[in-house]
RNA sequence: GCUCCGAUAGUGUAGUCCGGCCAAUCAUAUUGCCCUCUCACGGCAAUGACCAGGGUUCGAAUCCCUGUCGGAGCACCA
């Protein structure tokens, strides 16, 4: 009984079961697991906070890729909140902020909302005003070091008992730059005493000299630290689930005690590990990517070599393949490797349907082709598997390119594909020389043999250009420039347009400069 | 040093909460065969895992303990 059919029986005995097992297949559509405690919220409220400090590498993809999808699985509401309180060690690149959305849409999502941290700061200090006011925050000036010491003894500091008016000026001084980078810290009182010395009286605002590059926070001296911010954040805008990674773990148990003066219900929280991608030699962190391309060994951030998002999109591979492999990871909160054949596997399945075959011979040698009743032209199809989509046409003049591995041994045969069946005659004086790499040396003569010499004689099957009439390309791969040409048609595409070059693997056509033709290597 | 977290095939994942239907799921990868005028697509098959040791139990991937390994935090970074 095959699929079908069995489903058909089940149907008449069991309509039940029947419905069951089609819930089950639409429950696994979206792979997630459920975010916990979903039913007891209204809405689901997600957000993305991302450090604008430069472009996304491909582990950035991650957060949007799995918040985004539980937004849709979820039909929640999804915020993207620029969380640059940092002017300094993790100065914010005023480019970022757009790239980062574009990458966000190129992956196939929307924001509902947008906020950068840096706009919100009177918030920030009405609410450490408001702590301060409960007891829950002092300012301190102890010399980084020696608080540290103190919180390792888990000894309070002689500033910590002070009183709120005190404290409540000396804030004020705070946001009114009074201070000096390093002179004085707004610490939340939690437990000193905590056993996890992690969890003891955190930083929540200090100075920094350092104006922030955009103009309209540049006045700001007093910045809040990421526990602080985002937990203030995260309550006012509703964010009923915050997904980050483990390296923030601690931050919760934190932020619980902020939450706990305010009397606010912290959120449903979930952590993930890192995730590492094979493939790539670079490392993928954004200041060794941002090195690289000052040094000039990356041409850019979408250089093919760069695990970036917009390495990869330049590429040709779908922003939906990318979330397709992050979903597939799961969230778990181990480290992950992410292999890029799971990438290739899930764009391949997207964009093979409706990429044109093309002929693409790299370092081809030149072979001069004879007979005389031989056609002046091949005709393989578009695409395989649709007929309908027609033929190409491709000239053959005097002469082709075939890639060096596929030229035959002497007296051997040779399927031009969509063209026809050729022999190879090594020139008689210098055989011997035949596969040099200067070239063959030989020429192909055209046999006339039906297809059966393929099905029945195998002989094999190559892709081929013609020696005149052709595309030359460069051809940007992960391991660098291949140079090689292609069939008159691949001239006509637009940038975006993917192809899979056969024998070869896809592409993406970008463009031409200087009379060469561009194209990204996708995979395989 | 203190504190948290984790460990299922090459990779990722399901199962773990509520022990039996798990000689462990699915995807990807690799290999072979079929199909094919591509090494694509499609079809079939093979390969391959419960970190180790104890304990509880009639029964443990699942519960408990110990160990090993790995990760994270203890920042005036996010």
């Amino acid at each position: 009984m095959g699929a079908e059919e069995r489903r058909d029986r089940l149907g008449e005995l069991a309509p039940d079961l029947l419905a069951e097992l089609d819930a089950d297949d639409e429950e696994e559509d979206d792979a997630l697991p459920d975010l916990p405690n979903a039913d007891e919220y209204d809405e689901i409220r997600m957000r993305l906070a991302p450090n604008p400090n430069g472009p996304w590498h491909l582990g950035n993809a991650r957060m949007p890729s799995v918040i985004g999808t539980y937004k849709q699985q979820y039909d929640g509401w999804m915020l993207c909140r620029f969380d640059d309180t940092d002017p300094e060690t993790k100065r914010p690149d005023l480019d970022a902020y757009d790239a980062i959305l574009d990458a966000v849409d190129y992956l196939g999502f929307e924001p509902d909302e947008v906020v950068r941290a840096s706009d919100r700061m009177e918030t920030y200090y009405d609410h450490a005003r408001e702590l301060i006011d409960e007891g829950g925050a002092y300012t301190c000036s102890c010399p980084a070091e020696e608080f540290r010491s103190m919180k390792a003894d888990a000894e309070a500091c002689p500033h910590r008992d002070k009183p709120a008016e005190t404290v409540r000026e000396e804030f004020d001084a705070m946001v009114d730059g009074d201070y000096e980078s390093g002179e004085m810290v707004l610490r939340v009182k939690t437990d000193i005493e905590h056993k996890n010395p992690a969890l003891r009286d955190f930083v929540a605002f200090r100075m920094v000299d350092t104006p922030h590059p955009r103009e309209e926070a540049s006045d700001y001296r007093a910045w809040p630290m990421l526990d602080f911010q985002s937990g203030v954040d995260d309550h006012l805008t509703g964010i009923t689930h915050i997904i980050r990674g483990i390296d923030l773990q601690d931050s919760a148990k934190r932020q619980r005690f902020v939450y706990d003066y305010f009397g606010w219900e912290y959120p449903e929280v979930l952590h993930w590990g890192h995730v590492q991608i094979d493939a790539y030699d670079v490392a993928m962190s954004t200041s060794t990517i941002k090195a690289e391309i000052a040094d000039g060994e990356l041409t850019g951030w979408d250089d093919p070599r760069a695990p970036t998002l917009a390495s990869v999109r330049r590429r040709g591979i779908r922003g939906e393949a990318v979330v397709e492999s992050m979903v597939e990871l799961g969230v778990s909160t181990t480290n992950v490797d992410l292999a890029m054949s799971s990438v290739y596997a899930n764009n391949r399945e997207l964009v093979d349907d409706g990429a044109d075959r093309r002929f693409l011979v790299r370092n081809g040698e030149l072979l001069p082709v004879a007979g005389d009743d031989r056609p002046d032209a091949g005709h393989p199809p578009l695409h395989p598997n649709h007929d309908d989509r027609g033929d190409r046409d491709i000239p053959v003049d005097d002469a082709v390119r075939l890639e060096p591995d596929d030229v035959p041994a002497d007296g051997e045969r040779v399927w031009l594909k969509g063209y026809g069946c050729l022999r190879y005659e090594a020139a008689s004086e210098n055989a011997d020389a035949a596969d040099g790499d200067g070239g063959a040396g030989g020429e192909l003569v055209w046999t006339g043999d039906d297809i059966s010499a393929v099905r029945e004689d195998g002989v094999p099957v190559v892709h081929w250009v013609p020696a005149e009439e052709n595309v030359r390309v460069r051809l940007r791969t992960m391991d660098g420039d291949v140079f090689g040409r292609a069939e008159p048609g691949f001239a006509s595409y637009e940038p975006d347009d993917v192809v899979q070059f056969e024998r070869v693997g896809f592409a993406r056509y970008d463009g031409t400069d200087d009379g060469v033709t561009v194209a990204y290597y996708a995979h395989p």
